[in-house]
Formats: structure tokens, sequence, C-alpha cells
DNA sequence: CATATACTATACCGTTCTGTATATAATATT
DNA sequence: AATATTATATACAGAACGGTATAGTATATG
């Protein structure tokens, strides 16, 4: 990929997060990338494209980075589901976070028919199958069930820290989660 | 307060949820709302005057319906947190639900310093506190993290909601809710 | 009848928005 | 050296945005 588009999504991504998507016009990207309209489109057709780039690669880039911490700190299954939010927690209370972008999406393009709203979902709907996937390695009866149950404790816990920074919610999400899982594992 | 007034933030607060805030103009409010934009700016000095009343408004009339909801059903402390859950799916499952003003406001406008921001964090943090009374009057110890947890499963299945609705998640929100709760009262 | 109040109708201002047209410069590739 | 490729610079089109100015109408109250 050219280090200029790169450049492009890195810059549209942090804008995005940080003023939000339909408060940032292409004229700021390009001008924060240091580079032109020009260029941008023939990047990215239209600024939707970009915006569904962004959420792509910012997806892409959380879950190759979780999952990779899954694996090389855990091996046992077990471990690997009891050990998750700690990672999570980790991401979330990283200084350069800046929120998750398919939630923040899914609310400034509330329509369902809406390409950003579906990718959104679509990101959202994967997550949860990842963590039922480990569920189910871990030989959990209702790994669905638990999935759906720590991706709310998730999703809740990224908006409380996206109102407020350092809001600690992540702390007691963990504390909920440990609970929802050793009494998913002793059934 | 005036028809044309109430027919205006109605109006506003129908637009906001199924298109988000910065996608609608107000020519749009007040060409569905049948009126004109002199008598919307009469009655709201700014656009983000009339973001600020309808979150307001959205705000209160969730929390009074809860609260009467709760003390008509429980008359015991405990009876009321254990019951919480089952208001909270009644609304959020109820067909005319649109989503929780204060979450999509925050993620439209995610700068700490922007009123609108400030109002949407206020708000969550107040129905925490809310949460934490109810726990608190139910003699649980740490009614605070209790009630934070439980916030979180909230704010997580609304966001689910906004997502995909009839996701179901609430269900398991509630599931969740019970297993916290029972856990915070035999201790 | 007169006056105040609330609302309508419409035109407009300045700005910002996405997206394009055009022309030029720098950099690789052949 | 010739030719693509890639990027810049700048100007502009066309629409939508928030907000205001002006003029006129309907209704109720004194």
């Amino acid at each position: 990929m050219s280090v200029l588009k790169e450049k492009i999504l890195a810059t549209a991504t942090d804008l995005f997060q940080t003023r939000g998507i339909n408060s940032t016009g292409v004229d700021t990207i390009v001008a924060v990338a240091g580079t032109t309209k020009m260029t941008l489109y023939k990047h990215f057709h239209t600024k939707e494209g970009l915006i569904l780039e962004v959420l792509s690669k910012s997806q892409q880039d959380f879950q190759n980075w979780l999952d990779n911490k899954l694996n090389t700190n855990s091996k046992a299954p077990t471990d690997k589901i009891k050990r998750l939010f700690d990672f999570i927690e980790e991401w979330v209370t990283s200084p350069s976070f800046l929120g998750m972008g398919f939630i923040k999406a899914s609310a400034e393009f509330p329509n369902e028919e809406n390409p950003i709203h579906q990718l959104s979902s679509k990101q959202s709907r994967e997550f949860r199958q990842y963590i039922s996937k480990l569920a189910s390695e871990a030989n959990i009866k209702d790994a669905d069930g638990l999935a759906l149950q720590l991706s709310l404790l998730f999703e809740g816990a990224v908006q409380a820290e996206q109102m407020k920074r350092g809001s600690g919610a992540i702390k007691y999400a963990k504390k909920a989660a440990k609970l929802l899982i050793d009494g998913a594992i002793n059934h």
C-alpha cells in the first residue's frame, strides 16, 4: 500500500475518533495528512469508501493484536478465555486508545440499510463470534450465550471509556466477566 | 410549553435517533414538524440548544418512566433492584424504542469539552447513581461497584439493540444482571 | 378598535461540504 | 532521452448547512 494512502488512513482514523466522522471534512483530512484532495480521491473513490476502509483496518488491527496476545500468552483454551479481559483492559486503557470505530460509527449512521452501519454491525457480530469460539474451545456449554454477555460488558466498558477517559469501568467489567466465565466453566 | 415547541422537540428527537444528529438539518426538522425556521429559532436559540433540550427531555422521560414502574410494582428494596432489568427490557424492546440519546450523542460529539458530550456524560453518570441508590437501599455493600457493572450491561445491551433491532441482547444482559445482583446480595 | 403575541412565508448571507477539472511538477521505468 | 506514473496546486461547481432579515397574517387580549 502506498505510503500516502496509509498516511491518509491513519489521519482519518484519528480525526474520526477525536472529532467524529460527519464532523470531519475531507479538506481537514488532507490538510492534516499533508497532501491534497486529488490524491485522496485517487486512493478512495468517495468519503464513504474511506470511512469503510478506516473501519476495516481499525478492526483488523484490534483483532490481530488481541489474537496474537492470546496465543502467545496462553495455551490451554480455558486460560485463553480467562485472560481475555486482561488484554481487553490493556487495549482500552492504552493512552493511544481513542474508542472503538464500529461503536461510534453505528451511532453516527443509525440507519440499518446504510453500508457503514452494516459494516459496524458485522464487525460487532464477528467479534462476538470470536469470543464464542474461545468459549467453545474451552468446552463451555452455552458458548454463544456467554459470548454475548461478555461482548455486552466489553461494549459497555468501551462506551463508558469513550464518555470519560480513565473511567475505570473496564476494571469492573473484568470482575463481572470473571464471575460469568467461572460460572459457565463449572457447568 | 407551546404545542409547537413540543412538536419540534418530538420531531427532532425522532429524526436525531433515526438519521443521526449531525445528519439532520434544521430545515428537515421544521419541514417534518410542519412549521418554519423562524419559529424554531424563537423557541431554541441555536441547533445546539435544541439538541441539549432533546437530550434532557428524552432522559427525563426514561428516568420518570422507570422510576414509576419500579415504585408501583415493588415495595421491598431488594425487589426493586431485582426487577430493574425487567423494566429495562420492557423499555428497550418496545417498538417505539429508537435508542438512547446520550449514548449516540456522546459518539457523535466525542470531544469531552463539547457541551453535548458533557451532558451525555452527566446523564450516564446520573443513571449509574440511580442504580447505586437502588443497590444501597437493598443493603448491598459495594453498591457503586454493582451499579457500574449493571450500567455496563445496560449500555452494552442498548448498543447491541441500536446496531440490530431485535438482537435479543437484553435477555442475556438480564441473566448476567441476575447473577451479579444475587452474588452481591449474598455478601 | 388597537395592540401585542405567535406564527408563516420567503428570500437571503456566508460558510462548509463532497467531488471534479485543469494544469503542472517530480519520480520511476523502459 | 522518452514515457508513464504519481503527486501537487488551485480553482470551482453545486448543494446543504446554520442562522437572519423582512414582510405579512392570524388570534387573543385590553
